[in-house]
DNA sequence: TTGGAATGTCAACAAGGCTGACTTAAACTG
DNA sequence: CAGTTTAAGTCAGCCTTGTTGACATTCCAA
């Protein structure tokens, strides 16, 4: 049952791909893509004190210079209390500066400093070569089938959340 | 810089998609797919005294039926303590079985028990049914495109001693 | 102006990674 | 056959990163 190759449907349109064992693959190499995709972070943040976590409020601070706590913790998904304990350590280290906001003050606005910006460099140096020697590879068109899958794949909720402080950020 | 377009290479090539932004816009799509694609198991899990390890272990378990508990350490990736305490929780359960070897009795092979299998189909059709829905919504070339970007981009040392087991175990 | 809502912080706990040291049993090898 | 290696499991202890609960500060609206 699990190698089933399925039929064509009545519209004569080809749906073999959604063949339950063609699925299973998509999971799978879901599962080891994302391995390789950060091993490479992963190796340079455990020299440090550092992890997972830090790089992906890092990333997200780099991307969207001044956003809130309340946005990041939209972004990332996680509870505040989980995000305070990182940013913490990235604000004692000097890499994130913390500046109240000036409309609101119980806001905090978060930006990262000269250090900040050169770890950031080194995380995302590493993670784009490999993304840029996947891409290379794959081709253009594999490329745009990607990305097309992976947005249909995505918490809508959550990116369409990005997507708006993005616009009105920059 | 970072909204540079790039330009065609000398070969013709069109190499617009490896410029800086398309990458950080891939890897960003590759962190909040991920998110989407492990939120529906993750909700079922959190029930129960569950995790996302418990998971993966079943899943590749289930895939790989008789499988030594040091063959799923290399797949995995993890620990024997890691896996250990997930397997030892699993055992207990009545979710999977450990039977001793035949022909190297040091080995301990693993399968799906009854309520393990059970298990194994929630989760399994929650992850297929967003997969299903993901990949009808791309299309087919889409999905092609999906499949060859994700193999180049996985830790090949990993996967292919998956790819081992399963042609071996099969 | 006062009470509720929003924002961020502190404390404590759990899951699930990790290393290191060790035991048991079975298989291999000189 | 003796000694070594390999597979699996266990115990102890650590770290990161998720969780809930309690709390302080600030804003805003009734």
């Amino acid at each position: 049952m699990a190698d089933g190759r399925g039929t064509a449907t009545a519209g004569g349109e080809n749906l073999l791909f959604l063949t339950d064992e063609q699925l299973r693959q998509g999971i799978e190499a879901m599962f080891f893509a994302y391995r390789g995709f950060t091993a490479d972070p992963d190796r340079i943040l455990s020299d440090m004190a550092y992890g997972r976590a830090h790089h992906r409020a890092i990333h997200f601070i780099n991307r969207a210079p001044g956003t809130t706590v309340n946005n990041l913790l939209n972004i990332l998904g996680v509870t505040k209390q989980s995000l305070n304990r990182v940013l913490r350590t990235l604000i004692e280290d000097g890499l994130v500066e913390s500046r109240v906001g000036k409309t609101d003050k119980r806001e905090r606005h978060l930006y990262l400093t000269e250090d900040g910006h050169a770890l950031e460099g080194r995380l995302s140096d590493a993670q784009r070569a490999r993304m840029r020697a996947a891409f290379r590879d794959a081709g253009p068109e594999a490329v745009a089938g990607f990305r097309t899958v992976l947005e249909a794949m995505m918490d809508t909720e959550m990116h369409r959340t990005y997507q708006r402080l993005k616009e009105s950020g920059a």
